[in-house]
DNA sequence: GAGCGCCGTTGAAGCGCTTCGACACATCTC
DNA sequence: GAGATGTGTCGAAGCGCTTCAACGGCGCTC
C-alpha cells in the first residue's frame, strides 16, 4: 500500500504538505498542489482510514442502527437506509450497519471505540432502550421516529398527526361521515412505536371537529386477517363509506376483497392509503395516498447529524444544531380511489 | 476516553500485557488476567478502533455493496443484508453499507483505504463492472449471485437451474403438460442478472425431458402488467394448466386476477411461486413454492469471507478457501396452490 | 533600507494500539 | 547442581496520519 510519505517523496515535498493538500486546511500554492495531486494519481494513493481516524479522532463513519422488527414494512426501512448511505457518501462519510441483534450495547461499543462519529437510530420506540445510552454518549445522534420524551434529542419523522387529519379532511370534503381506519398489526400498537398511535390521534381529532365517526381496527398484513377485519368493520358500521389504510401489506388484500364483495372503489367506498408512492400507484386502482417520505427522512437525518458533527468539531455551538424535533409535513396526492360518498340507502 | 495505558496503570501491569489479555495471543496467568479484566470493567474501557486498525492492519469491518436496482425485490435484499450484519457481528466484525451510487470506484476506495478487510457483493450482474477491480484487489471478496465468468471468484447463490427443474418436476407429477412461466420484469433480463435466465433454463431443460410445453413471459410487478401478461398467456396457450411465478410483486395481482376470471387455484390452474416463505404463506391461497434462502445466503457469504480473511492472515493457504461456487439447493414446499391437472375440455 | 507581516512549507510530536525480542524466574532433566 | 526448557511479563519500536509551532523568503510600509 502506498503511504503519504511515499507520495511526499515522489512529489518532492514534506509529508505535512501532502496532508494539507488533502485536507485543504492550509493554503498551498497552486504549483505545489498540482504536483502533489499528480503524484497521488500516479501512485494510486488512498489515505489509510485507520491512521486517519487515530490521528484526527474522526472516523468519517456514521452508524445506522436498525432493529429488525418483522412487523415493519421493509421497503420503507430499506429506502431510508439507502438514502442515509447515499447522502452520507455525498458528504464524505460511510455508513456502518447495525442491527437490533446486539441490543442497546451496540451504542456503547460503537461510541466507545470511536468507530463512528455519530449515530442515526431507526424504528424508535416510545420507551426506547437505547435512549439512556444515547443521551449520555459523547457523540451526536439523530432519531428517525419519535420517542415519548424527546428532551435533549434530535428527531426526524413524518408528522403523523397531521397525516391523520389530512386524510379525514380529504374524505370529509367528499361528504364521508363514517370512516374506518385499518391500522397496523396489533403488535405495532403494543410495542408503542408511536407513529401508529399518532395517526389515529390525528384522525380522531379532525373527525371530531368535523362531526365524522371513526372506527379503528388493527390488521395484520395477511389476506385472511384482512378478510376478518373488513367483515367486522361492515358488520359494526354498515354505513361506512370510506377507509383509511395504514398497513402497506394489507392494501393488496383489501382491494382484492372489496372487489370480491362487489364494493366498487371509489363509487361505493373510498380508500385513502398511508404508504410509499410506489405502493399507491401499483394497485389495481391508483390510490389516493399520503406518501411516506422515506428518502427525505433518511436525507434529513444525515444532514442534521452532519451539522452536529461539524458544530462539535469547530466552534462552540454557533449554529442551531441543538436538540429539536423536525416533523416533515404530509402530502396527500389525490388519485382514483376516492370520490363522493354514495347517498345513504333509501335516498335518491 | 479511557486508553489502554490507563487500564494498564490501573491494573499495575504494562500496556502490552493488557493487549495480550484482550487478544489472547499470549498466555497470561489467571491472576493477572482477572486483575486486568476487572480494571477494564471498572474503567469502562473500549479499545479504539482506529488505533487498532492502524497497528494491526485489520479493521474488523466487512463491506457490503448493494446496488439499488429498483426492479429487485427489496425484502430479499434486506434479509440478506440483515443476515450479513448479524452473522458478521457474531464473528466480531462490523458491516459497512455501500450503495451502487458510487459505482465500481467504491471497491477501490474501500480496499485502498484499508477501511474494510473484505467485501461482499450483492446483486451481481453477468458482466459486472466491479469484477475487474475485485479480481485485482488485495482483499478477499464473496459474491452473492453468479457472474458469467466465475474464475478466481467465490460465489454463493441459490441453484436457480435446479429450482426451475424442481418446479417442473412437481407440476409434471400432477400431470401438467402446458406450463406458463411468469418471470421478472423485462429489465431484469436485459440487465443480465443471470438468476432469471438460469431459472428458465432449468424449466426448459426439465420440461423437454418430460415432454411438457413451456411458455415464458416477463412481467412487471403492477396489476395492469399482470393483467396483460395473463391475457396473453391464455390467449396463446388456452390449454395452460399451471403457472410458475418468479416475480414476488406480481403474485398478489396474479391471484387476484385469476379469481376475477373465475379460474380456481388449484382446481383450474396450479401455481408454483419462487419467492420468500413469508410471501408464499400470506396470500389468499397458501402457495406451493421454492423458497429464496436469503438468510442462508447472507450467512454463508460471511462465513466464506471470514474463512478467507483468516486464511490470509495466518498460514499460507492451508484450508480450502480458494475460489469456488457454492450453490444452495432449492427446497420446494407443497402447499395449497398446486393439484392435479384438470382433464382436457371435452374429456370425461 | 530596516522592519513588519504574510504566505507557503517544514520537522517533529503524538494519536492508541500491536507485536517482537528480551528478560526474569520457575521447572525439568541427567 | 549446572544447563536446558518453558512461562509470564515488559519495553520499545513502529503503524500512517494530523497538526502545531516555527521558519525562510517575499513584498510592504514609512
Amino acid at each position: 500500500m502506498v503511504t503519504l510519505a511515499e507520495v511526499a517523496r515522489h512529489a518532492g515535498v514534506s509529508a505535512s504538505t501532502v496532508s494539507y493538500v488533502l485536507s485543504g486546511k492550509r493554503t498551498i500554492s497552486t504549483r505545489t498542489r498540482e504536483r502533489v495531486e499528480k503524484s497521488i494519481r500516479e501512485l494510486g494513493y488512498h489515505p489509510n482510514a485507520g491512521a486517519r481516524a487515530l490521528a484526527s479522532s474522526k472516523s468519517n463513519i456514521i452508524a445506522l442502527m436498525m432493529p429488525l422488527r418483522t412487523d415493519m414494512y421493509v421497503p420503507v426501512m430499506m429506502e431510508i437506509a439507502i438514502a442515509v448511505a447515499t447522502t452520507a457518501r455525498e458528504r464524505g462519510h460511510d455508513v456502518l450497519l447495525l442491527t437490533g441483534q446486539e441490543g442497546p450495547e451496540a451504542v456503547r461499543r460503537v461510541v466507545g471505540s470511536g468507530l463512528a462519529d455519530a449515530m442515526i437510530l431507526m424504528d424508535v420506540e416510545l420507551q426506547d432502550q437505547r435512549l439512556p445510552l444515547v443521551r449520555e454518549a459523547p457523540r451526536p445522534a439523530v432519531l428517525i421516529g419519535l420517542p415519548a420524551d424527546t428532551s435533549d434529542l434530535t428527531c426526524v419523522d413524518l408528522d403523523f398527526v397531521a397525516t391523520g387529519r389530512q386524510c379525514v379532511d380529504h374524505l370529509a370534503e367528499f361528504g364521508h361521515r363514517d370512516i374506518a381506519v385499518v391500522g397496523e398489526a396489533a403488535a405495532v400498537y403494543e410495542r408503542h412505536t408511536g407513529f401508529a398511535e399518532r395517526t389515529i390521534l390525528g384522525v380522531r381529532e379532525r373527525a371530531a371537529e368535523l362531526g365524522a365517526r371513526v372506527l379503528h381496527r388493527p390488521c395484520e398484513g395477511s389476506y385472511e386477517s384482512m378478510a376478518g377485519t373488513l367483515a367486522r368493520i361492515f358488520d359494526e358500521r354498515p354505513g361506512t363509506t370510506a377507509v383509511i389504510v395504514q398497513n402497506e401489506a394489507a392494501i393488496g388484500p383489501m382491494l382484492s376483497l372489496l372487489r370480491q364483495q362487489g364494493r366498487a372503489v371509489p363509487e361505493d367506498i373510498s380508500v385513502v392509503a398511508i404508504c410509499p408512492e410506489q405502493v399507491a400507484t401499483q394497485q389495481s386502482v391508483a390510490l389516493t395516498s399520503v406518501a411516506i417520505p422515506a428518502h427525505e427522512m433518511g436525507r434529513r437525518a444525515v444532514e442534521l447529524v452532519m451539522a452536529k458533527i461539524e458544530a462539535a468539531g469547530g466552534n462552540g455551538a454557533a449554529e442551531a444544531t441543538g436538540p429539536h424535533t423536525e416533523m416533515l409535513p404530509p402530502q396527500l396526492t389525490v388519485r382514483a380511489s376516492t370520490g363522493p360518498a354514495p347517498s345513504p340507502t333509501g335516498a335518491p
